[in-house]
DNA sequence: TTAAAGAATGAATAGGAGTTCAATTCTTTA
DNA sequence: TAAAGAATTGAACTCCTATTCATTCTTTAA
């Protein structure tokens, strides 16, 4: 044997593999999923395109690790903001405002993420990811419920209600208006979530 | 001259073009717009492919049509609902449930004009149906604010929300739900609807 | 009946983007 | 330094439908 892959190698394959993910998740963040052709994908990496079929069998393959990439962020901030201590109403407050915060950061991604026409088998990555929001919320609807918080309901149907309602307004009112009306908006928001799970007085 | 369109021929070509859209009508009903395509709606059609283009421009613009066609059908069933006698609380119990009853009954359907991936141009019209929905739960909202039934709120939000709140639960728990199931999951819905619009007691 | 104008046909074409692969360059070890 | 094994390259290829258009029917009016 003549060759075999050392450190060097493993680490530099590793860094093309990364360079290739970060290209493609900048394209999507900047022009969503159709501005990242994989030819435009290669040249952001500096790489040839063929090069990206070393690490990706396909392009479905990759956009759907893009994805998962992108959400998993997302979904980890909304965890994050759900698990803080406070009052059920208090922490499903920051869990919808951290998503509302985070979706008008950059709201490019934010339409890639929720709305744009994909391949299905990249939306089957979005249903997935709509489901972790949802899990998130429906256990926060459970222990409010228990609390007393919260009036009796079915959680699994108001947390993917918040869920679509989430989407929608991020797509819908919000994205259009001025910077300043923007918190006002949140505010709305959160308080239309609050009285949707039914906060007692 | 030795020819000029006569009533018979009039009617003729309006009869073809009638049984395109209507051949591209229920493809899209049972397979969505990616069963749809040219040569299959020619078929179903009974017609070549090549007629398709003597009707429509391009298989975007037929599309479009058969979206605005299907849509408006589901606009105009909930803008009864909302004009219907009764309190604003009863009228929007009514609407919501309207939208649900008619998404389940053409589940594919409700898919295609829901969520189903489709061309830019076919989901601007999306958005205009998803808005068209939003203006008339706005102006249901408006009128039980005034009527005193409905918490003070802004309106545009909690109706755009409520579009994405049904799109939302009529993709996810809703459709995978038992038959026997479906009713007490059409009543959570609607609850949380009345709850999400601050319905006073 | 016939010529002009339209309408319909469907095989051929076009175009765009993903994917492949023969040739080339790079790495490693003996 | 050489040879084997990998990785990279990017132009060529493939695939898939939408779209076109030369040809063939139909219809109309003189």
């Amino acid at each position: 044997m003549a060759y075999r892959e050392t450190a060097l190698v493993r680490a530099r394959k590793d860094s093309v593999r990364h360079s290739i993910l970060e290209a493609a998740r900048s394209l999507v963040g900047q022009g969503g999923f159709r501005a990242a052709q994989m030819s435009a994908v290669a040249a952001a990496a500096g790489v040839a395109t063929g090069t990206i079929y070393r690490y990706f069998p396909t392009q479905i393959d990759l956009f759907a690790e893009v994805f998962r990439g992108n959400s998993q962020r997302e979904v980890d901030a909304m965890q994050s903001a759900a698990a803080t201590a406070g009052s059920c109403s208090q922490r499903l407050s920051l869990a919808v405002s951290t998503f509302i915060t985070r979706a008008l950061r950059n709201r490019r991604l934010a339409y890639a993420l929720i709305a744009e026409p994909v391949d299905p088998q990249v939306e089957a990555e979005r249903l997935n990811y709509r489901q972790a929001y949802a899990k998130i919320l429906e256990a926060l609807l459970e222990e409010g419920m228990v609390s007393g918080e919260f009036v009796r309901q079915d959680a699994r149907i108001t947390a993917a209600a918040l869920v679509g309602l989430l989407g929608e307004t991020m797509l819908g009112p919000l994205l259009h208006s001025t910077p300043t009306a923007r918190q006002s908006v949140a505010d709305s928001i959160i308080a239309l979530c609050l009285r949707a799970v039914g906060v007692k007085p």
